[in-house]
DNA sequence: GCGAAACCTCAAGGTTTCCTCAAGGGCATT
DNA sequence: AATGCCCTTGAGGAAACCTTGAGGTTTCGC
């Protein structure tokens, strides 16, 4: 999804936190120290940097200064203290947001989440193939104007599709993409869902108008 | 990003702030004495005015004041001294904030955007979905021009959501907002919220007028 | 054509997610 | 000390969903 970097001294929170955020889907890099981290964000140009005050070397609303000065990439600073006159100077410093340690991961990824919704306001988030719109965001798909009623995993897999209109997509794949990682599930289980989406898209698989099998190889979003 | 105007007589340090800013990719204008910087703040209806005391031909706190007297612009002002009696005055005066000379780009960029961000926060002060208009600064809620009796969580729910419209928010996204704590509760909390929120807006989970649950996903303000 | 493999669809069972009610504790005001 | 408002937690039940199995259909290689 996004590359993140964290400077964190205390190398089991560093490993904690970025194998937490890998699992998330991120890419992750980290340093240890302000000097390493600020060279590093400036070399690696982060999507989004979580840091951490109280480095060993440099303070770390300072290190957030210098990181300010020379980038405008979203800044997450994880504090232990909790109180107003800390966090305002902080943001005013430039933070983006911040946390209070100690920090849950999940807390962390929503922040990091936002962060970036923010930072990437403006993408318009609609797929359109024929007369096919898919609102990604509002989770709304509508054929000929009409909403489909999709569950869950009917509208991931359409979206997906038409992420890739035009191109065959196998089963693994959707398997990968739409069930996330070690998923020991079968590819009958796809086929249920694809069948029960052509079903709500008024077609079938004998006779296809946006689904095209594509025998031995996978599904194809087709305009008709 | 910004229109920012600075008003400061001292050639060398006027020319220097602006092309910081401008690297940081504002848009600049400058001038040079009071009466100058007052007829363009007039005109140039800029963002936010950085404003130096100590000028030849008046008074910043004087012109402070005659900007305040026909513009809620936010201003920042950069003061000599550094004790509490003149800040406190410059801040009773209309400052929005205040640096102390000298200093450094960076700075005054940061301020920049804490003003700019509360400034924002203020004007977009209100929100609307149909019927249901949200006034954010006020704390205040109405629908159907009837005032709604919230509590403050369930009208920072609102809030989030309604900033969101149309966008389908996650229950972990509501937390890391409105439950801003590090180990931030279940999500069952939300649920209770939500499901007073939905009472008072005259709706339920079964038939749904502004809150559109998602199954598996989250919930989704929109119009009716 | 013919058989095997891949694919599709239907129905049922089991699981997850969601909603609401009710009770308990905390904090501030009375 | 008592009241009231608010937040949180737990539990029950309902709803939506996912998966599996079986049987039928289509496609491909020979």
């Amino acid at each position: 999804m996004a590359r993140v970097h964290i400077v964190e001294d205390d190398a089991d929170i560093r490993r904690l936190v970025a194998a937490a955020l890998a699992r998330a889907g991120h890419d992750v890099e980290s340093s240890a120290t302000a000097m390493d981290g600020l060279s590093q964000i400036v070399s690696g140009a982060p999507d989004v940097v979580v840091l951490d005050l109280g480095l060993p070397d440099l303070d770390g609303a300072e290190l957030l200064r210098m990181v300010r000065a020379v980038s405008s990439v979203p800044v997450i600073v994880a504090t232990a203290r909790d109180d107003d006159q800390s966090t305002v100077r902080l943001l005013d410093a430039g933070a983006d947001d911040y946390v209070i340690k100690p920090y849950s991961a999940e807390n962390l990824e929503a922040r990091i989440r936002a962060v970036l919704r923010r930072a990437s306001e403006e993408t318009g988030t609609e797929l359109r193939v024929a007369e096919l719109v898919i609102d990604v965001a509002g989770r709304e798909a509508k054929l000929d104007d009409m909403p489909l009623d999709l569950s869950p995993k009917e509208f991931d897999l359409l979206v997906l599709l038409a992420e890739r209109a035009g191109q065959v997509v196998s089963k693994r794949d959707m398997l990968a993409e739409v069930w996330k990682e070690p998923y020991g599930g079968s590819e009958r289980t796809v086929d249920v869902h694809l069948s029960s989406l052509r079903k709500k898209l008024g077609e079938s698989a004998s006779d296809p108008r946006y689904l095209h099998t594509v025998h031995g190889v996978g599904i194809k979003l087709n305009a008709p």
